[in-house]
DNA sequence: GTGGTCTAGACCACG
DNA sequence: GTGGTCTAGACCACA
């Protein structure tokens, strides 16, 4: 489900972060619901316990997590982006895939858009 | 119209080559138009020349630019997205910036959605 | 076992892609193993650091080298050209010193015959 | 027959002088045979006739072509490699495309091979 | 003037 | 120690 490149210039932490958030806010994951424990993501994605960690309390700052020594880590309410919001980008990537887009090209025609608009 | 960010992980190149490449798919560069040159756009972005002359490299390597000596840098034909794509881009961003996401929320909204398509 | 001729058009930097990628496709280095490091062959040849690195950076990009961070470059297998290929090229090479053809005149007899098969 | 590449760090000239050459010591154009105007050939090549006059001058000076203005460039006899030879390149060129080599890669194989001898 | 390369030295992140 | 990048200045060949 998530994915780490290690070929990127950019850390590992923030490409969980960053993905984990994504998940958040589609509403892949819903409010109240568990995360996998630190060590249980960091061994799935051969990646060190700090570096998950570290992920794990950047989105509890930011307010999408809920980090408790006993529960662990739950998802808190009120960040899943609107359903219109989410088809208009369902939509979008289908269409760029039609177009044998690659992600990254996709994401540079939004980049490009919104800087104009 | 480029912007090179020190703070980020991504290297400058990498950041202008990406920018560059937008510019040219989102039919912001036409086909034949001639891209400032190397140490111009060097000098604009208070970068060294070498910088920019890596991500040009590149963009010709990627077929999105046509380097020839003494005659510059120019669009190569047939690399702009289609405009459907472009509207849907469009409409997604300002749809996003309607509930005031952040750019980079944004991107992962679609990030997320192209994976589950 | 590597030389860079300055007298060449060829740039330094293809030079040495050049002759390390010929040692790896005739299997004079083995899959798996070490090459030596960028600083230190570049000290080797007495050309730039920047120089060697791009040579790598392109065997890379052509799936002939592993590059990763303090563990230095290897060799990735899968790209020796098959023995009966080699010996092939060995008769050749014998035969053509024994007109006492230089290396030049050698291989454009292969590429004027490569052109007309 | 001939081609230039001008992306390639070798001159023209010097690209066409290698070509010539090797069809000639190929036995593709045989001894005494009138070789082609130097305006007619840099028409063909989109090239300069300075360009293709220094390419049959050093052919003169290394004994292949006999140069006069009145009857123009012709093929100077006894250059032509022995057929054994061509055997061996043809055979080794037919079993590189095989195993679907690129040109390259061919030539850098027997350059590998030659250094081993 | 253009792109293309090289150099020498520097800093970073990683292990 | 490793690879990866950036800088500043230099030279070349081309048009």
């Amino acid at each position: 489900m998530i994915t780490v490149d290690e070929s990127s210039p950019v850390p590992p932490f923030e490409q969980i972060r960053e993905q984990l958030g994504d998940l958040i806010r589609t509403g892949a994951m819903e409010a109240g619901q568990r995360l996998p424990s630190i060590r249980q993501l960091a061994g799935d994605l051969r990646v060190a316990a700090g570096t998950v960690a570290r992920a794990y309390s950047e989105l509890e700052a930011a307010g999408l997590l809920e980090l408790s020594r006993a529960t662990g880590a739950r998802v808190r309410p009120g960040h899943d982006v609107p359903e219109n919001i989410r088809r208009a980008a369902a939509d979008f990537a289908a269409g760029a895939r039609d177009q044998s887009l690659t992600l990254e090209e996709a994401l540079g025609v939004v980049r490009a858009q919104w800087r104009q608009t």
